[in-house]
DNA sequence: ACTTGAAGCTATAGTGACTATAGGTTGTAG
DNA sequence: CTACAACCTATAGTCACTATAGCTTCAAGT
């Protein structure tokens, strides 16, 4: 048998990227702002990631692509490494971050009534337009958008 | 009748920035990256507006507001100051708008269905919870957001 | 053993669209 | 004539990366 010299779960950052699908560069940067924490390192200084990196930045992944601010996550982070740990907080982000979506939402919906409206103006051939969708964003006062 | 020192439509960039809702300081921006022309100045080398800058700068707020991009906009005001314009550009430049808004409104909503999904899983009380919000955001493989 | 090339390293700057700060000057009302 | 708000420039900070330059290390092939 010959020796286990690269275990399976000690992998160069290149692999953790395409395992996490998150970008080399990108982890990296969580390192740097203290999201992962630093790996050890090779004889030449390379960085080794084992299966609780791996694990870790599944969860970082998981949660950005749910659109949680880094801040937040690393407060999830902090409440997760904690034994007996605060569960209100977590769903009080969840929660918020929740809300924060559905107002986005809603703005946008509005915002695509509006665009909706100002395209189909200049729909109708160039004879009625010179032009009107300019002319619908040089004019606010005949905006139905009011949510600003 | 005294003399006209001060027309009523040659503002200081403070009322400007009144009238028009956009901050002191985004003026200031907008002027550095090109959007609104240079104004004239005072003895003291102050920035005095016209009716020309009030209007271009309500169609940039108006066109921010509805979430087009400043490079956009740069492309819609050189539109809008062509006297035979292509009014073809001004709307595949509003249409692809539109596109984006709606596939972000599509993102959002997959988003909220799988928020609204993890919030609920904990709000059954602290028994069922140790805590599932964490276990949700760090297990990928019971999500159904797959948008990722 | 040696070469080559991909993958890794650090440090720094750029992105978009502002926002904030520091430290100075001007305009105007009392 | 003195306060003081409003203005000025220049620079740095925000968020979450992304890109670049200029190196070093690793692993596979000859």
């Amino acid at each position: 048998m010959r020796p286990v010299k690269v275990l399976e779960h000690v992998v160069p950052i290149g692999a953790l990227a395409e395992r996490t699908g998150v970008k080399v560069e990108t982890i990296r940067y969580y390192e740097q702002v203290g999201l992962l924490p630093e790996p050890e390192r090779s004889e030449g200084n390379q960085r080794r990631y084992g299966r609780a990196h791996v694990e870790r930045l599944a969860f970082i992944k998981h949660a950005r692509d749910l659109g949680f601010a880094v801040e937040s996550i690393r407060t999830l982070l902090r409440l997760s490494d904690t034994p007996g740990m605060a569960c209100d907080e977590a769903h009080a982000i969840s929660a918020g971050h929740l809300k924060e979506v559905r107002d986005k939402i809603a703005r946008l919906r509005s915002l695509e009534a509006e665009l909706a409206r100002i395209a189909t103006v200049c729909s109708g051939g160039v004879a009625a337009c010179d032009c009107a969708i300019i002319e619908a964003l040089a004019d606010h006062a005949r905006c139905e958008h009011h949510n600003h």
